[in-house]
DNA sequence: CTTGACCTTCCAACCATGGGAAGGTCTATC
DNA sequence: GATAGACCTTCCCATGGTTGGAAGGTCAAG
């Protein structure tokens, strides 16, 4: 099949099939004799590999850890298991900045009246004022 | 002051102050003879607004919008509201995502033994085995 | 005069994704 | 068999925030 059946089959879209070969995260397939690249079932196996590794927020250096873990049938699943925990770790790290940004900006917005006057305890905050 | 004075008082690297001034989110500062930038106490305080407005998470889109807000002293307080309201939004957009994922993902690794054995929920979960 | 710290501009990289140009190929329809 | 439209190819560029470095100018202290 070509490049778009492929790409409908897996859910990843055909630039980005190209490009997860352009950084080896995908052998080179096989071409046609018009230099279309020909992909089977195993291909987009391993599409869907990718596209739910993504879902989960995983880069793709880990993807391609991940592809090799899941190659290698006898690999110990402690090796995957502590990939997949230092990506928690990262997620869990990123989620509490987000947080205490966010709740650092909602009680400003709290304080902020919102309406027509000029007095604004957000841009005070931002300024140094009172701070 | 030279930028790197500027850069110490503000907490803003210098790199970064070229950066902002690239963008359009700093005016250019004068010049001294030797072509140095120099900077003043409004810009240090300008680049403390910055840096406070990053830490919050806004956009240097947004942060330029926040300036000319802030310069503007007759400003209704409703539009930086508004503005901080929908950065609020996005953040919390942001931070269901990820809890969505990281969700997900420790589903998965709660149950992957983790020990030296081959069989891997993790990885039967990205290759769609039983999903 | 030399050394080292500072400054200048310019170029490139990260990451994942998307847009688009310029050109080749296939398929359906007239 | 011509033409249209959908598909494919490679190539370059952009995003956003930040960092790194190269190559060169300037300044202060020794």
């Amino acid at each position: 099949m070509n490049i778009g059946e492929a790409a409908a089959a897996s859910g990843v879209n055909a630039k980005m099939i190209r490009h997860y070969e352009d950084i080896g995260l995908l052998p080179r397939p096989a071409r046609a004799e018009n230099r279309y690249r020909r992909y089977g079932a195993r291909d987009v196996h391993e599409l869907r590999f990718i596209g739910r590794a993504r879902a989960l927020g995983f880069s793709t250096a880990d993807i391609s850890a991940l592809l090799a873990l899941w190659r290698d049938r006898g690999r110990p699943s402690r090796d995957v298991r502590r990939l997949a925990e230092r990506h928690l770790d990262d997620m869990r790290r990123r989620i509490a900045n987000l947080e205490d940004m966010a709740r650092n900006l909602e009680t400003l917005v709290a304080h902020c009246h919102g309406d027509g006057r000029p007095d604004c305890p957000i841009l005070d905050e931002l300024a140094g004022v009172g701070g």
